[in-house]
DNA sequence: CGGTTTTGACCTGCGC
DNA sequence: GCGCAGGTCAAAACCG
């Protein structure tokens, strides 16, 4: 199966004019490569070159819309913090939870600041996640600029509503080898578009968070050239708990700024971010998508030496229990 | 009956 | 300016 996954990267060349920078998790013991991905709604672009067995090399694309794995966790990477790539103040920086993965820049050597135990939420973070909210909002007040001002008036609306919708919020896709398209990820969405994807059978689906006023989206498809994977791609920051009724707590968690939600399973040595890989051992790889580029990471051997991973951070039986089917299958006795 | 999904229409950005 | 594709809206249908 990885071995598909690596032709499929390989279809599309590298732009190197992009703006990127490297990150790389020391994971122990892993099968794991990573690569880069150009655009995960269309297009994917690989750069294997400095991945190896021990290693998961997060390339980024383009800080200012998206964020590499690192900077999603600890809001921060050695060229661009979490807070001025996404134009939040210092106090709004994402923070994790006990949660402090090795993460060292590999380019320039730097330093990814680690996770600090703020799990405040932010109201700054908030205010820039509404902004988008905003921009989204810009198509119904357009409309009702149109019914009720004038002419002059419409002018300044559209050309503020144009300056809004610049601002992109962070984004963060994964695949994901499932039958499912839209998999559970603790909150609750709901669905607000579907559209026909270009040179793909497989529609995508638009996704926002039921909670009011947050600003949170995804978009689910179907990959065409592996349909068996699905692509999700959130965007933006929730600023609210993960519903308490729901299970996959600290995968959902991963996505919110607060991360007030303890990981499930306590952290057991250094390395890759351990709520992902408990929650969703489904997972293939993750990374940035849409149009402007992201990270990808690709999670090799998904069977066997993937179950051996688990059983290094924490119990397989909690897995069986937290995941859902056909991933691991529960053994009836 | 309230919440969610479906789906055609509409808006916006972008390339030509 | 035009056409295309992505993204969103909103009314109707659906469902528990």
């Amino acid at each position: 199966m990885s071995e598909d996954f690596t032709d499929f990267f390989y279809h599309q060349p590298f732009h190197d004019d992009q703006r990127r920078t490297t990150a790389t998790f020391t994971y122990p013991g892993s099968h794991s490569s990573a690569y880069a991905a150009n655009d995960l709604s269309s297009t994917f672009s690989a750069d294997h070159s400095s991945a190896d067995n021990n290693n998961i090399n997060l390339q980024m694309f383009d800080p200012t819309t998206y964020v590499s794995f690192a900077e999603f966790l600890h809001g921060s990477n050695d060229h661009n913090s979490f807070s001025d790539a996404f134009g939040l103040s210092p106090s709004s920086s994402v923070a994790v939870e006990e949660q402090a993965p090795a993460v060292e820049a590999a380019r320039g050597g730097g330093e990814t600041t680690p996770a600090t135990p703020n799990s405040s939420i932010s109201s700054s973070s908030a205010e820039a996640a509404a902004g988008d909210e905003d921009s989204n909002k810009g198509k119904k007040e357009v409309k009702e600029t149109l019914e009720d001002a004038e002419d002059d008036t419409k002018k300044d609306s559209k050309a503020k509503k144009k300056a809004e919708k610049k601002q992109r919020q962070p984004r963060f896709a994964f695949m994901t080898k499932s039958e499912v398209d839209h998999l559970e990820d603790g909150y609750r969405w709901r669905k607000y578009g579907q559209k026909a994807v270009k040179n793909s059978p497989y529609p995508r689906s638009y996704y926002r968070c039921t909670t009011q006023k947050c600003p949170v989206k995804k978009r689910v498809e179907r990959s065409f050239q592996d349909p068996s994977i699905v692509i999700t791609t959130y965007e933006g920051q929730h600023n609210h708990h993960v519903p308490a009724t729901l299970r996959g707590n600290a995968a959902a968690a991963m996505f919110a700024p607060s991360m007030l939600t303890p990981p499930l399973i306590p952290p057991e040595g250094q390395g890759f971010p351990q709520e992902l890989l408990l929650q969703m051992p489904h997972l293939i790889y993750g990374g940035g998508g849409g149009g402007g580029g992201g990270c990808v990471f690709h999670q090799q051997n998904i069977s066997a030496p993937l179950h051996e991973q688990f059983h290094q951070f924490g119990d397989y039986g909690l897995l069986q229990d937290i995941i859902p089917d056909p991933v691991f299958p529960k053994e009836e006795p």
